[in-house]
DNA sequence: ATGCATTGACTGCTTAAACAATAATTGCAT
DNA sequence: ATGCAATTATTGTTTAAGCAGTCAATGCAT
């Protein structure tokens, strides 16, 4: 119809087939910096017996940002499924604690312990110094600006999801 | 010794513990992004019944970085054990095949078969186009810029597994 | 040349997340 | 009010990755 071109015509070509360079793909790069990231926090993490992705819905509860299973797997995008046997192992270390509602049989309020709030209080310390460190060199301008283009990657992204690509 | 402060002194302090804002973090950014990516790739690759992780070994075999079960494992920086079993879907769906040596017969080499070189070509395809249109309006300048970033994050990620952060 | 450390592939167990199916509620529409 | 649709939590199954342990083969040192 319009041309023969296979991409989007607004659409940059940093990237071409048949030139693929891994080490100058944004995702693969990123796979790597992230993959840093994690294995330092969650190297200094393994002294409280925990985890990043452990973390995430404890801190959720902490913040009062969702208190039951299908609210948490909504904030945190995964499955309700992975969501159940998560907190089976949070609740097996003693973190949280499961108590069905008396309003709505159907769902579970989930409630932090005093063991699992002292825990999820103290991973934002090892996140922060983790990627601060990550950014040592960076000036304020320049984290600016990665986070700009990370969000503007992002809001590329859910585009592309509603219309879907070439 | 030196001072009070927990970090080290030429460490940025973007992030203090006290105010954890997840949408202002780099890794909790690039964790949306890389999903981003990785969800749309791993639509359109579900197509040729692949996904991209499963496409990581069929790649570094056609660009012959790597030929045994150790070796990939080594190049994608996985255990030998998840390349193993990697290895026995991809062998299952006829991509690859087993092939003990002769000369040294710890070692198992790995051929390509045609229906997986021909799949592991179709894949840089999809990766480009994703990633292109997650980049749509920056400029080579910016992308650039992006792609320093990164490696100076990495970079510094580096160095503190070297020297153990704070 | 024998002994021991190293290497290569593999297997069992755990964490993790996705999809699908199920059971028990709840709520809404006719 | 009854029936059906939606919601909630859970369980099974698959893919994936990590750690630890096993077994066979190799190579190096004494």
């Amino acid at each position: 119809m319009t041309s023969a071109t296979p991409e989007l015509p607004d659409c940059p070509l940093f990237y071409v087939p048949g030139e693929h360079r891994p080490d100058q793909s944004v995702g693969f790069l990123m796979r790597k910096v992230l993959g840093s990231v994690l294995a330092q926090v969650d190297a200094q993490l393994s002294a409280y017996d925990m985890t990043y992705v452990q973390w995430l819905p404890l801190y959720k509860l902490l913040m009062k940002e969702g208190n039951t299973v299908a609210g948490l797997a909504r904030e945190l995008h995964i499955d309700p499924g992975a969501m159940t046997r998560s907190l089976d192992r949070l609740e097996a270390k003693g973190l949280v604690q499961r108590e069905r509602s008396t309003e709505d049989r159907r769902v579970v309020h989930l409630v932090l312990t005093n063991e699992g709030r002292k825990v999820a209080r103290k991973v934002p310390i090892v996140l922060s110094g983790v990627l601060n460190g990550h950014l040592r060199g960076f000036s304020e301008a320049e984290w600016q600006l990665l986070l700009e283009f990370l969000n503007r990657m992002l809001t590329n992204g859910e585009a592309m999801r509603r219309v879907p690509g070439p």
